[in-house]
DNA sequence: TATAAAATGATAGTAACTGTCAAATTAAAT
DNA sequence: ATTTAATTTGACAGTTACTATCATTTTATA
């Protein structure tokens, strides 16, 4: 038996099949609960609508949250990160790694993005857990970035901006489910460089 | 009958009742957390150990979550924050709030809102509930920021702010997560000054 | 002491999950 | 093509957080 590649461990019908569940589940959720909203669509019901039974739902998606939470932007950006020149300062790669990595999807995709995120912002449970995804990415920000200064990995600066970063962006997430008009990728940009510029307003607190 | 103050609605038999029920609960709870931990404590297991049923309970608390998130600090942060003088910029004020805030705490109890932290921090569900309370706050602190400087209530500089503000703090509660030694209001306040600082070895990125 | 109001507890449900085991499907070997 | 092994599936039976309802008890008031 030859050692099978992690990328592509074989594309037999087997794996193709499993491939084709998983979107149909998620494509039925997201249509299941934009048609009754997510609490009143049941487990039940999305499987039902996909043709499986409850108890393999949850051998393709552990929590019913997943099946809006899961998606492909967090690797993507997190590599287009890494690959970032190492004579750039966190936030210039970070900005880069924005513009380029986002770019690799398609406007489809990107507009069902955006349902999801709206859907994210508006029922709490799913609100919390993409938090807790974004707190994930807040530490691996944090190493890749204490990497990048040649600093240890639990700095507390290092730290300290990982969180202002993260802040950051949830920030344009609420900005952007309120404003539609506002082009995701470009308001990203702008948050951060006001976070590069230091926030200058702040300092004219006093100043009428 | 006259008009009761909001703030004691009458203090007879039945409202004293009821705080030292919420007491119990939430004293109990947290012991039973840390003897057999939150998930393999039941919500029955709590009542029972509380002398109330388990019907009752929800009357107390709307969530099993909720017993350990609950606290009397935000809000006397939020007014700390809000009855600063207008003449500091806000991360000045925030940081004044702050250090008076926590001043109305006994050591004692900085020391159980140190071990509802780290339950937080180490158990998904509650580090959700308490990701999507900061983002409450979040908002708020946008709101009084605006205010503070004058400008609409959804300005995007400010939000981006309040959002950094509160990353920032997320940083600072898994940084004394990690470093039992470190003074709670010391970290906050160094990480508030990095932030005002705009985190100046971002720009040393290249300098090695 | 009588009466109104509020708090409680019992009961019966719902829905998200977990675990187990047998049946069905697919891949690999002959 | 047929057998064999591995994987995937579905049925079933829990557990637990949480909701809704209603009778009973407890407290406040007149």
């Amino acid at each position: 038996m030859p050692p099978d590649e992690p990328e592509s461990p074989k594309i037999g019908l087997r794996e193709k099949k499993k491939r084709k569940t998983r979107m149909t589940l998620q494509q039925q959720a997201l249509r299941l609960f934009r048609e009754q909203g997510y609490h009143a669509t049941t487990i039940e019901q999305i499987a039902e609508a996909s043709e499986i039974s409850p108890s393999t739902f949850f051998r393709y998606f552990s929590t019913k949250e997943a099946l809006v939470l899961e998606d492909e932007y967090d690797p993507v950006l997190i590599r287009a990160f890494q690959g970032q020149p190492p004579d750039l300062n966190p936030i210039q790669a970070l900005r880069a790694a924005v513009s380029s990595g986002f770019a690799m999807f398609s406007q489809e995709e990107k507009d069902a993005l955006r349902e999801r995120t709206d859907l994210m912002l508006s029922v709490p449970e799913l609100r919390a857990a993409s938090l807790i995804q974004m707190n994930d990415s807040l530490l691996l920000i944090a190493e890749i970035v204490a990497d990048r200064l040649e600093r240890p990995r639990d700095d507390f600066e290092v730290l300290t901006f990982a969180g202002a970063v993260l802040g950051v962006m949830m920030s344009v997430q609420l900005y952007c489910s309120s404003n539609p008009e506002a082009d995701f990728v470009a308001t990203i940009d702008e948050a951060l460089a006001q976070l590069e510029a230091g926030f200058p307003f702040v300092r004219h607190g006093s100043v009428l």
